[in-house]
DNA sequence: CGGACACTTGACAATCCTCAAGATTTGTGG
DNA sequence: CCACAAATCTTGAGGATTGTCAAGTGTCCG
């Protein structure tokens, strides 16, 4: 029998706990001891679920929590000097916002849900004391904000190399990377963002946007209903972007 | 009298120590007491000076540091599947270079020199540690690591947002705060890196920079001999990336 | 001194943006 | 549940920015 130390001691508020989170594998408590899961559980805020169009936090407020995502979508985003907004990331159930405000205890960007989205605050100064009793999470915090690193690395290659085709190639290949590793299709989903902010994101207007779907669609790389999406030639695809097919690691931003 | 425990009990090697180092005040050890800044001093190898166009580390190679530039500059790079180099940064004295590598424990992305540089190696592991005892250092690596996620999110907005006038004075600009904080002119100051290597890092031609270069020295906007830079007029710099003249943080990558 | 490399400049072409109009979807109130 | 307004999305035409190609100049280093 496996179940030898297993049983928690923590039996109530069934539904908010890591332990039974189906995201925890991807999510900070990753490698960490039950009892320590326990700990880092304690330190965490269930939040209400926030609706569409609702801001998590604004740019310039002070930073106290990162949040991690349970449900729904996040974007965040910065307003320019001339008033326009500059989408900078997309959050999935799992991924971790706020990362970024750390540095000087001010979010310099905004965050708002795209749908009825759920998050799980971390005051940070909690995650901070915690992290040094229990290595493992400090070691997985430097991860995920290493793995932040590389990965915005990898969307600036995308930002400054590529032409519109191959932009919008690599969004849904890394939208479908990011959903199958949470367990759903990875060759079927649903865009949670408009074109109009998918324009932004990747640099291009909303009409360049358009375009590249349709003629995706009409080459039969895609198939396209509104926003859903499914991906019919993931090869060709993945040719588009530059991955060699038998190449283990994905392009993602 | 306020030398009271500030004698050093390592009187040797002393120009490379953290507590000597010029760039202490801008690098991992400020806020440190100074019997931390001595164990943290002890972890950091100080390496031979690289010569222009050595590797500090290739792409895929295991990671085990990150590096402090001392002097001189790097460049940090890929290759894309098409076989080109896609820059992804220039890393100044007193910048950390190599923490996308923690995630997996591979360095994503190579790291080369753009002139004679000496850098400061830092083993992961022990900073790591070390960090794990001292609560403040640990706050160091999470706030140098949170900045560069910002950075990078700014380099986003410029390579996806902006045209190349845009992107050149950026550059220029960026380089001038640089070179500022660490006590250089802001105005006047050297390109480490060739006109090929900036059109790299900002999504352009090589011929696109050199025309923008040009074209603003007629403007009068900078003054040019080679790879030596002055601005001239920096405020009418500064409206060309959008900063407010006032607003004391200008916009940088 | 010569060769390689970096930089500049011009002409032309391609990509992508802007503007505009129409179609479709979404949201809201009756 | 329907109807209408407001967004969002699509498609076309034309134009601007930037890339490509080519040639010439300048610079560095053996």
């Amino acid at each position: 029998m496996p179940a030898t130390h297993t049983q928690s001691r923590f039996s109530s508020k069934l539904s908010s706990q890591c332990q039974n989170c189906s995201l925890s594998a991807l999510c900070l408590p990753i490698a960490l001891a039950d009892e320590d899961i326990n700990r880092l559980d304690q330190i965490i805020e269930r939040k209400r679920p926030l609706k569409k169009g609702e801001v998590l936090f604004h740019q310039g407020q002070p930073f106290n929590s990162v949040f991690a995502v349970r449900t729904g979508t996040l974007k965040t985003f910065n307003i320019t000097s001339s008033g326009e907004e500059q989408i900078t990331g997309f959050y999935c159930p799992s991924e971790l916002v706020g990362l970024s405000g750390i540095d000087d205890n001010t979010y310099p960007i905004s965050a708002k849900a795209l749908e009825t989205t759920t998050v799980c605050e971390i005051p940070f100064s909690h995650l901070e004391n915690l992290s040094s009793q229990i290595p493992s999470l400090k070691h997985q915090v430097f991860k995920v904000m290493s793995r932040k690193i590389g990965d915005d690395q990898q969307m600036m290659v995308l930002l400054g190399k590529k032409n519109a085709d191959e932009k919008v190639a690599s969004f849904l290949l890394n939208l479908s990377n990011r959903f199958k590793k949470r367990g759903y299709s990875a060759t079927s989903f649903r865009l949670s963002m408009s074109r109009g902010e998918v324009g932004n994101y990747l640099g291009l207007a909303v009409e360049t946007v358009s375009r590249v779907i349709t003629r995706f669609q009409k080459n039969e790389l895609i198939q396209v209903d509104g926003k859903e999406i499914s991906i019919i030639d993931l090869p060709e695809m993945q040719k588009l972007v530059g991955v060699a097919p038998d190449c283990g690691k994905i392009a993602q931003f």
